[in-house]
DNA sequence: CAGTTTGTTGGCAGTGGCTGCCGGTAAAGT
DNA sequence: ACTTTACCGGCAGCCACTGCCAACAAACTG
C-alpha cells in the first residue's frame, strides 16, 4: 500500500543525527495552527488577517508558519481535512454485504468523532466563509479533489478494478460532488446554530444521494 | 431573464460622458490576454512567468493586466471558460423529447465550435499543466464550480424545480464532476496529439456517464 | 468649436505573502 | 566532548497585487 519509494538505505539501525519530527507530530502542529488561523479568519476576515498574526497566535515565528503552510489560505486545510477524512473512514468501514445507504445512515458523521464540537463549528464556519472568500473556496475545492483519490481507492478495492480507471474516478468524483453540495447546505442551515435534527437530516441526505449516484454509475462499470 | 437590477436611471436617452467598454469587448480582450498567458505558462512554467511578461506580450501595461485579472493564474480563465460554456450551450439545446445520451452524442464537442483548433490545444495544455501546478488547478476547479450553477439552471427549468434546491444542485455538481474526470482523461490521452478517434471516444464517454449520473439522481428528485 | 462629464489607461509608490540563506540550537549517536 | 542531522528564527529580498493620480479618450452641451 505505502512504501512505494525505491528502497535506498532501508533498515539502517540507529541513524546519526537528530531524528526528523514524526509525521504524526507535524500534523498535530499543523492542526493547532489551523485552529488559530480559522478563528482569526472568522473574526477579522481573511484579507485583514496577516501571516504574522497567525504565527503569533500559534506561538511560532512567521518563517516557520510558511514552512508548515504554503499559503495563508491553506492554513484551513488541516481542520477541513479532518471532516473529509471522517467520510473516508466510514467508507473504508463499509461492510461488503451491506447497502451503502444503510451503512451511511448508521456510521456517517460530518466530522471525526475524536474531534471536538468546536472543531465542527469551525469547519462549518470555514465552509460558510468560502462563500465570499474565493481564495478559501479554492483551497476547499483542492482538498475535496484530493479526497477523490482516496475514495477511488476504496471503490476500486470493492469492485476489484483499478483506482485509476475512468469509471472509478467518475464514481469517486461524483461522490465527492454530492458530499460537497450536502456540506455546503449543512453549513448554510446551521448558520444560526447546529441542532441534532439538522445533523440527522444531513446524514439522511448524504446516505440517499451517495447511494443513488454510485448505483447509477456502478451498474455500467 | 436579465435586468434584475433595481431600475434606477433607466431610459435616460443620451448619457453624458465616455461610454463604458461593452462587456463583449472586455471579454474579448480578456480572451486575447488569456491566449498569451497560456502560451507563456506552457513555455516557461507558471512560476517563471511574471505578470510583467504577460502584460508585455499582450500589449498592455501591467497595471491594466491586474485590472482585468485578479491573479496571475486566473489569466487562464477565459480560455477554459470557452470550453465549459460549450457544454452548457449543448445542455441548453437539449430537446425535451430526446434522451440526454443521444443528444450529447450528436451535439457535444469539448470546446466551442467557433473557437480555433489552437484554442482547443491550449485548453488541453492548461488542463495538463494543472497536474503539477496547484494554483492553476485551483483556478480550474473554481471555474468548474461556477459552471455548476449554470447547469443547475438548465436542469431546474427542465424538471420544473428551483435551481437552488439541493436535489438540482447535486445533479449539477455530479454532472460537473463527470465532465471534469472526462476532460482530465482527454487531456491525458491527447498529450501526444489530438486525433478524431480520441475525441469520438471522449464524446461517447461523456454521453454515457452524464446520462447515468443524471438518471440515477433525478429518479428520486 | 471649446468646455464638461464620464471612463479607461499607465506610471509610481507601497504593502504583504512568501522564499533563500544563514547562524543558533536541539537531539540523537560515537 | 564531538559530530551529525534536523528544526527554528531572523534578515533581506522578490514579486503579485493595490491605491492613488495625472493623462488621455469618447461621448454630450452650449
Amino acid at each position: 500500500m505505502e512504501d512505494v519509494a525505491i528502497d535506498e538505505d532501508r533498515v539502517e539501525g540507529p541513524r546519526r543525527g537528530r531524528p526528523p519530527v514524526s509525521d504524526r507530530q507535524r500534523q498535530r502542529r499543523r492542526l493547532e495552527i489551523s485552529r488559530h488561523a480559522v478563528r482569526l479568519f472568522a473574526e477579522h476576515g481573511v484579507a485583514a488577517t496577516s501571516g504574522e498574526q497567525i504565527a503569533r497566535a500559534a506561538g511560532v515565528s512567521e518563517r516557520t508558519l510558511w514552512r508548515y503552510f504554503r499559503s495563508k489560505e491553506s492554513c484551513v486545510e488541516p481542520l477541513l481535512a479532518n471532516a473529509i477524512d471522517a467520510f473516508r473512514a466510514v467508507l473504508r468501514a463499509w461492510p461488503a454485504e451491506l447497502d451503502l445507504t444503510e451503512h451511511l445512515r448508521e456510521a456517517y458523521t460530518p466530522i471525526l468523532d475524536s474531534a471536538s464540537d468546536a472543531d465542527l463549528e469551525a469547519v462549518l464556519a470555514v465552509v460558510r466563509m468560502t462563500r465570499d472568500e474565493p481564495a478559501l473556496r479554492a483551497a476547499y475545492l483542492m482538498l475535496r479533489e484530493r479526497s477523490e483519490h482516496t475514495f477511488a481507492e476504496v471503490l476500486a478495492e470493492r469492485s476489484n478494478t483499478s483506482p485509476d480507471s475512468v469509471a472509478i474516478r467518475v464514481q469517486a468524483a461524483a461522490m465527492s460532488a454530492v458530499l460537497k453540495v450536502a456540506t455546503d447546505h449543512l453549513a448554510h442551515v446551521t448558520a444560526a446554530g447546529i441542532t441534532p435534527e439538522t445533523l440527522r437530516r444531513h446524514r439522511e441526505d448524504v446516505a440517499v444521494a451517495v447511494e443513488l449516484v454510485i448505483r447509477g454509475l456502478s451498474d455500467h462499470g
